[in-house]
DNA sequence: CCGGTACTAAACTGATCGGTACTGTATTTC
DNA sequence: GAAATACAGTACCGATCAGTTTAGTACCGG
């Protein structure tokens, strides 16, 4: 007779990241309720013992797989939000592109949707989410435009570094977010992409930039959406 | 022991009513997949059998929830986003108030948490959603600012009508939205609110606010958050 | 060779799901 | 007053769910 499994996490690690893998594309494909175990099961080619083995229930299952989706995230927003130094209007546009590429990923689409539905019943889970996302960018972007500030190519005394980063990101995902997320099947061009970003920087470098060259030296038109 | 039933040739159009209320509050508050057909006959006050007699299926109950949430959604789009002429600072700042309080409050977020998860199930529905609320309120605020560059108050020439209401739209909505979906226990207070709506104003007025006076008239301090 | 370990496959449990069918009853219509 | 209507209440159906258990197998170190 088997032992009766204790809880031992350490099994095979090996079957674990199965499971936890075969987990993470089943949540974030249908959400926490319609998802069934067996899915997972089949999915990560093990036993359903085994499966539980690794994990106690199918709310832990969820909960690591949230958690580890984070994470993840984190280090892609991380890497995305890296600047490279340059003029100021071409920093903001490749860091714009940069997330707006994560943003619009499928992975964090999926990750935004599941979260979103289930915050209100795992709440802990909202949070951890925007730590690990929007908390991070904020930071990550208010970092850089405290730099620029300093350097003299913006001047957001009038609102803070805080709110100067959000309200640029908030330009940039924006209407690019609720779009995608309302219309599935189509994933925008990068034509699209550009716009929306380059709509951003203008708008924020119209109202903070510190302008050194006349005016205006943007910007092609922008259509509707 | 039932109640007397008002003597109509359309009680079922009564008891469909009270099914399609209590559909509404149950998909709301669980989702689709978590919520099921008894809780919504119970909510009801009505029999399973005349509960599948106004409606053939959940998803049909679903279906025609949402529809009715966008429905209802749009007028009370319409009716805060009507203009009360004033100065383009001030109109401004009270339509994104009004704006925000819809966007922010419990049914529309219940409904976007909703509709944001079911959306790759249920295509239609997302689209359903995106001309319900996001079109009309862009449309309408379009419509305002079209009004206000034919004055002078504003010059948005360079990116277009419909890409500058999107744009002050999404700062007015974005961090906000965003926190109050991660953080569904605590509502934003009335401070909190306008200061989100007023750094958006700032800033859009800053890009393409025609001064009259001499800039920088505003603006409070304006904290991280 | 043994005994423990790490599993698979599948049967099983008790609950619950969406949906149907049946029974009984109050009201309306003719 | 009889038939029809519109319902409540409830038992029921097959399917499916999360999670447990059982039986058997392949591999390991000693």
């Amino acid at each position: 007779m088997p032992l009766a499994l204790p809880s031992n996490p350490a099994l095979q690690d090996d079957k674990a990241q199965a499971v936890l893998k075969a987990a993470a594309s089943v949540f974030l494909a249908h959400g926490f309720s319609a998802a069934t175990t067996d899915m997972i099961q089949r999915k990560a080619g093990v036993s359903k013992a085994t499966m539980y083995a690794c994990f106690p229930s199918k709310e832990a299952m969820f909960a690591a797989v949230i958690e580890r989706e984070c994470a993840v995230m984190t280090e892609s927003f991380k890497e995305a939000m890296r600047v490279i130094t340059g003029e100021i209007a071409t920093t903001l546009a490749d860091l714009g592109m940069s997330y707006l590429r994560m943003v619009l990923s499928p992975v964090a689409m999926s990750l935004f949707r599941v979260v979103m539905a289930e915050t209100p019943r795992f709440p802990e889970l909202g949070r951890r989410f925007y730590l690990a996302g929007p908390k991070v960018v904020n930071e990550r972007l208010a970092a850089y435009m405290s730099e620029a500030a300093r350097t003299g190519e913006i001047d957001i005394q009038s609102i803070g570094i805080g709110a100067a980063a959000t309200l640029f990101i908030s330009m940039v995902r924006g209407e690019a977010q609720l779009e995608c997320l309302t219309h599935p099947s189509a994933q925008p061009s990068a034509a699209q992409m550009e716009r929306w970003v380059q709509n951003a920087v203008t708008t924020f470098l119209g109202a903070y930039g510190v302008s050194r060259l006349p005016r205006n030296q943007d910007v092609r038109e922008a259509p509707e959406n």
